[in-house]
DNA sequence: TCAAGATACGGAGACAGTCTCCAGTTGTCA
DNA sequence: TGACAACTGGAGACTGTCTCCGTATCTTGA
């Protein structure tokens, strides 16, 4: 990839994962002008919005992901504390949550979604946490599907931490 | 209201619940032809394709909540129930739930969203559920969102029940 | 260092979907 | 049954999406 190609290329991420944090409505076209570049480039680099959106949820969650595991805690320490932060992650950017949640598709085609999804799955493995039919890694993924998805509900915050305590809570009963 | 009128939304209603079920991709103004009507009607009772959906939600969630309570069951149970057959309710009609999941706003203002919300408040009340700061019903909307938007996931019939066994879990340790 | 070729850029304009507006029609009420 | 209010339908304006290609920039090899 050329050198330019790659420089428009990252600072689409950016502006984007700017705009979509300040939950900003903008055409799709006017993306480019934020960045410094032509609809053409913009349009050759991300063919969509949702290419584009895919682009910053791969940044994002790899963030997250980077640092699933800490040594200083158990592998079940690693899960619970991984799940929290993701929500606490979503409380500090419900723009981004919002926007990426409608924009991506959850049937875990994107790098962004397999890469969460193997890391919930890791975590689990290594925690001992398996319920009945394997279903569980999906289960999980649907709550935190719901929790980014939602986030202007009013007492949104504290409802999502619940939703995850209880979520935690029906996985350790089990 | 005028009898050709409401005549005129009905029609319209069934055929975006038929679109919306079988997962049609269709334009908005579409919805008029298949319904019979012109353009102008459609926008007249539906300014928006939100609208639209919110009025098709409000009629499938009347639905099921109509038949939330059951004398020959315990409050416990109609709780349970409720939430299972709500998944049930889904996995027989997954184009719906995605796209209403997609299109109606979650946050509560339609009149379908309280409709849901209060019945489910209502049967965890009965059932005596209620966790810490009363954040519980949310969790559990949140969770009913994430599973109607997630419907293209490969196992999600069996990942949807497996979520919802974790809250039901979760709620009834606590 | 400098061609020559390959790759990327930009934005004008074609295209498609959304929405408005109003002349004509139909229902309602006295 | 007449008069008026309410509703209808679709032509066409409007707005955002996307393509296409002439021009500019980078890279590579001599």
């Amino acid at each position: 990839m050329r050198a330019d190609a790659r420089r428009n290329r990252d600072a689409i991420v950016a502006a984007a994962r700017d705009v979509f944090d300040h939950d900003e409505q903008l055409r799709f076209d006017d993306f480019a002008a934020r960045a410094g570049v032509g609809v053409g480039t913009l349009y050759r680099h991300f063919p969509t919005r949702e290419a584009l959106a895919a682009a910053v949820y791969e940044g994002e969650v790899a963030a997250l992901c980077d640092q699933a595991r800490d040594p200083a805690r158990s592998a079940g320490e690693d899960f619970d504390a991984f799940l929290r932060g993701f929500v606490e992650y979503l409380v500090a950017h419900a723009g981004l949550g919002r926007t990426l949640a409608a924009v991506v598709d959850p049937a875990v085609l994107s790098d962004g979604g397999i890469r969460l999804e193997s890391t919930v799955a890791d975590l689990m493995a290594r925690a001992g946490i398996h319920v009945a039919d394997g279903a569980s890694v999906g289960a999980v993924m649907i709550v935190l599907h719901g929790i980014g998805s939602t986030t202007d509900r009013p007492l949104w915050a504290s409802e999502s931490r619940a939703a995850v305590e209880l979520l935690l809570a029906g996985l350790h009963r089990a």
